[in-house]
This record gives structure tokens, sequence and C-alpha cells, in this order.
DNA sequence: GATAATGCCGACCTTTTAGGTTGGGATTAG
DNA sequence: CTAATCCCAACCTAAAAGGTCGGCATTATC
């Protein structure tokens, strides 16, 4: 259980659009550059996080990407759940069918509540709070 | 992120053994059919309990499985742990120097938070809870 | 002491996922 | 027209997930 690159990069490219303002667009080859990520690899990131509708992209000369809306609307569980799908650990939980033998499933419980702890962690974060808390030392 | 279904198999087997009581050991063959786990699967997973002092084995024609601690002292992050090791999600949270460009950063808030909540969740479950929590519906 | 049920263990296998790379095309400001 | 950008499909490699197989060690029972 662990989080991929994609998500670490993910977030750190949505930071840093978050701190960087809205102003113009900001190039991807200069996000991968400061945050050391792989511009290939950063492009394919990116896309998922547009058909998310989580940022957006202009292209030509000029071009680059923004938020699709304001830092604060944009919670940290709505990155990861665009980088990786629906963040539900166990198929049994959402689909109370895909396990036959339910038995009152003592487990399930478990992988319910864990649930509840990671969502409640993710999306109880925007990227503004991000912003906000990272002073510099 | 998803739950591995080694970790799945482990923690069912593992209420399946708290439910079943301590009397006498519990031989795979009858954990494997019940739970509906490959038999050989299920081996691995139970080498690794028995490797994290989970459970204990007695061999022979009687032999079988049993909890190494009553339930009530074995909790769900136990299981996890020795079946997945150490279950921190991104290199950066338990050691401080694996990520240079630390620069205050921002997504490790995220990640240690993340990491709190899991643990919590998973260490806050004993065995003994959920043979409690699994009356039969 | 043979037998059969069990646990133990190392090697192997197949499929999926992670983590990318490559090459080319479409847009657009200067 | 050019150069910087975004867009996209295809491909690649290594690792992990999820098992399987075969054989050996132990031990209660007949």
């Amino acid at each position: 259980m662990r989080i991929s690159s994609r998500c670490e990069y993910g977030l750190r490219a949505m930071v840093y659009l978050a701190a960087r303002g809205d102003e113009r667009p900001v190039p991807l080859p200069e996000i991968a550059a400061v945050e050391g990520i792989p511009a290939p690899f950063l492009e394919r990131i990116l896309a998922r996080l547009r058909e998310g509708g989580l940022v957006k992209a202009t292209r030509g000369v000029t071009g680059g990407y923004q938020l699709a809306r304001e830092s604060a609307g944009i919670a940290v569980g709505d990155i990861v759940t665009a980088l990786e799908g629906p963040l539900s650990l166990v198929g049994c939980v959402p689909d109370e069918d895909a396990c036959a033998r339910a038995e009152s499933c003592a487990s399930r419980v478990v992988w319910r509540r864990l649930d509840t702890a990671i969502s409640g962690a993710l999306n109880g974060i925007t990227l503004e709070d991000l912003t906000r808390e990272a002073v510099p030392r």
C-alpha cells in the first residue's frame, strides 16, 4: 500500500500551480524542471488532471497549465481520484454484492473504516491549505 | 492505492482463527476451504504471519495454526504490517532525508496526515473487536 | 514402523501495473 | 514561418501481484 509516483508528482505539480498564481499559464517544462519530474511523464499526469477537470491548458507558444478553479475549491482527494480512479481500497466496500460470502463480513468493517479515514484525510485538505502552510523556513 | 489480496486473505484468515477459538490448532486446508482462499497461497501468507509472530503453527497430523496471543492483543495494523512491511505511503514520511527538495514540502504534509489517519484506523481495531462485531445477521 | 495428515520451503510461472519513452501531430504568439 | 507549447497513441522495461508446484520434515495414530 504505497502512494504511486504518479500521485506524488501530480500533487506536487498542483501545489506548484497553486503557489505560482493564476496570472498566466505555466508551461509544463517549467514545472518539470522545478519539481524534478520527467517531462513526458508529467505530461500524461497533467492529461489526467485535465480530463478530471482540475486544470485547464492553453496551447500555443505562451501556453501552459492553470488550475481550473480556485485553489480553495480543489481538495487533495480530488487530485488523487483524478489520477488513480475512485479511491476505494477493496472491491466490496462500494459494491455490496462483490463478495458473496458477506457472512456479516468482519473484515469489511475494517476496510470501510479505513476507507473513511483515508477519504477524510484527503478530502479535508485543499490546495489553498497547502500553499498557506508552505512558508519558506 | 488498493488493498492486496494478500492482506485481504490474511485478515480473513486471522479473523477466522480468532472466531474459531484456541482449543486446538486449525489446519490450513480448513481455513482455505471455508474462506475460499487458494491453499498454497494461504500457506505463504500464514508463513509471513508466523514470521511476524502473530500466529504459531504446530506440525504433524493434528497440527495447524493458532493465534500467537490473545485476540485483543492483535491489531489489524499488526497484520497488515506483517504482510506488507511497514505501512508508510511514501518514502519521505519516515525518512527525513529521502527527498532533497524538502523545500518545506507541502505535499509531505498531506502524506504524513494520511499516514496518521491510516495508522489510526488500522491500529485502533483488534481481532477481538472484529469477532465481537461479527454477529450473524 | 508404516501411513497419512499436516506444516515448511524454495523455485517457478503468468498477468498486471508502474513508470516511464518515443515520435509525431495540432495550436498559436511573435 | 518558426518555435514553443499542448495533445495523443503506441511502445517499452522492470517490478510486483497473485499464484502454482514439488519435495521434504514432523508427528499422531494404526
